[in-house]
DNA sequence: TCCTTTCAGTTGCGATATGCAACCTAATAG
DNA sequence: CTATTAGGTTGCATATCGCAACTGAAAGGA
């Protein structure tokens, strides 16, 4: 098997090309934004962002059928429906974060706002970071890409 | 001001917004997680992704434009030319490995190969997750959203 | 009751972006 | 000096996006 063939199969199986086959499309990841920042209405959403209505409806529909955005009517009101964040939704955050804090750094060189911060200690929480398994930062030098067959082989002959 | 208004501006100047700008169009980040992975020259890219030609053409001038590749010439061989990750761009490893763990837990279900170990314990590196300044994990329960402004204020109230 | 506004979409249509296959040029290999 | 490889570009078909206008059901107000 050719070099080319190999990274082919290791590619194919990764959980990136299946999470951006759900959250990939444009504005799914602004709409995401509005939601976790207490968006909750169609027009809240459309407003707020400035997207065309149609592409709207259709992210949020699409959000809705992968379970990351719950969708339901409004008790108080039957023309609203309400539209909110899943678990698996809510565990999108730290991809969230850590593409804002990219575009901070590297992009529009400012912090954003508002802050995300720990409720108790009021400071913003912290920049987000690779770590081991005991907690340590680590950096891409630290690292390396190991097949997990390997691995395995790797434990039992210790 | 509205509700509405307050909320739009407070999100036009989001990291998320100008980091997708940059990285948010389709295949960007399939590209960038070969590149992590150590694919490097044109036909790599496009027989691993197996993206067309041209969209992986367009694609990588524009991650070298925005600085998240480099392209240079192979000394070796006329003919090729090598595209590596800048600091710019591997300052991405956090968002691409949040969305791979999130696609692992909540799409493709079980972990993907390879593994990413820490080089010298030979152990998977830790789950992404958000922390406090003194690295505790942090729920969303445990968090809020602050307005930077109130924020200061709160501190020199303090 | 009737009229107006709000909410959450849908529809039609032109502008973009994507994907495929074929082609091209320079450099290398044999 | 011919064939192959690397890294593209070009043309063309299809899919997606974005805008503006429209719809239908539900409230709100006089």
């Amino acid at each position: 098997m050719s070099r080319a063939e190999q990274l082919r199969e290791v590619f194919a199986e990764c959980g990136i090309g299946a999470a951006l086959e759900v959250v990939g499309e444009r504005w799914s990841f602004l709409i995401l934004r509005g939601a976790f920042n207490g968006l909750r209405h169609f027009e809240e959403f459309q407003t707020n962002l400035g997207i065309a209505r149609n592409i709207l409806s259709n992210r949020l529909g699409r959000l809705v059928e992968h379970g990351i955005l719950r969708r339901d009517p409004d008790p108080a009101d039957r023309r609203k429906v309400t539209y909110r964040l899943t678990e698996k939704g809510r565990d999108l955050l730290p991809v969230l974060l850590s593409l804002r804090q990219w575009g901070e750094r590297w992009i529009s060189g400012h912090p954003s706002n508002p802050v995300l911060v720990d409720r108790y200690t009021r400071k913003p929480i912290a920049p987000m970071t690779v770590q081991s398994a005991d907690g340590r930062e680590l950096t891409l030098r630290d690292m390396e890409w190991v097949d997990r067959d390997d691995l395995d082989r790797e434990a039992n002959a210790a």
